[in-house]
DNA sequence: GCTATCATGTTATAGTATAACAACCCACGC
DNA sequence: GCGTGGGTTGTTATACTATAACATGATAGC
């Protein structure tokens, strides 16, 4: 098994539906918790997943804007650090952009593969993989908080070799 | 093994002597490859070194400006990507920070150990941690291009476990 | 020396993110 | 109901990060 990934390659899902589940998800959890998910921060959370790309904090305000004038930078970021802080986004570091977490329910780490020609972001839950990491770091004294995982490089639409 | 640890954490070495021996090694390199170690490149891989820490772009262009007072923003900015694309210095995304990369002789990937306390910086160029990704990756046909591993937590002297 | 090329200077601006304080809203206890 | 207290959002300003575009200067090979 090469691990689970939560989040496919352009085309290989049905993306309304993604969109759609993820927002229940958010609902549920953030019901569960106690947590407030107002109609800005899903709204944000939505506009995340509403490409099915990295999005960058400038393209949602600019969307947000369209509905709600008095959006600021502010407005988004607050936004994201909530969805952040409670696992419902990621940010792609070497990106400066942000994309909805495809798994908020399941302990993970964080690992994206990143297709430079078609900017899809795929993200993987790989245990062997944050496993082998962890256990590098321990060696060395470390200890470890968070792992960011970024992997740059071609998707099999765009010119990766097949899958086995 | 738990592999190459190429740069150690604050206190383990002698930093000046690390200094000296990165930028003969970055004379060297450069002369071999017929690339043009200028003054100016060379001057701001050595403000790059002389903090055993990751500077800021903004950092090293006003230490520059205490030297050379037409230094702008570009300045520093090319000379960081000479260095980078030569591998003499790694970009830490998560921190929009430099550092001195450790080996520039091995083929490597750039997997970081940093310290949110203290901020230093151990550079890892673990093969069994770059083979597992590569291997998960190439598993889901994706083609890799650039490996981005950053560890954040706390160093031994910071709070970490005893090595082994 | 000429010239092509690479390096640096220079000005301006694009892109990313946060500080600081004001206003609002809503749940809770009285 | 009525405050009141905390969390959320509005608002203005600014800090921080990076690049575009064009001018000028240095260098190497001919």
């Amino acid at each position: 098994m090469a691990g689970d990934v939560l989040s496919t390659f352009r085309g290989v899902h049905d993306h309304g539906r993604c969109t759609d589940d993820a927002l229940a998800t958010a609902e549920a959890l953030c019901a569960e918790k106690g947590l407030r998910l107002t109609a800005l921060r899903r709204r944000v959370l939505e506009l995340v997943w509403s490409r099915h790309q990295p999005v960058r904090a400038y393209d949602l305000l600019e969307d947000l804007r369209a509905e709600r004038r008095r959006a600021a930078p502010p407005t988004v970021y607050r936004a994201l650090d909530f969805l952040i802080a409670n696992r419902l986004v990621h940010r792609i570091e070497s990106l400066n952009a942000y994309v909805g977490c495809a798994g908020p329910r399941n302990p993970h780490v964080g690992q994206f593969l990143i297709c430079r020609k078609c900017s899809a972001v795929a993200e993987l839950n790989d245990g062997e993989i944050a496993r082998t990491v962890a256990r590098k770091a321990r060696g060395l004294g470390f200890t470890v908080e968070r792992q960011t995982i970024e992997i740059a490089g071609l998707c099999p639409q765009c010119g990766g070799t097949r899958a086995a």
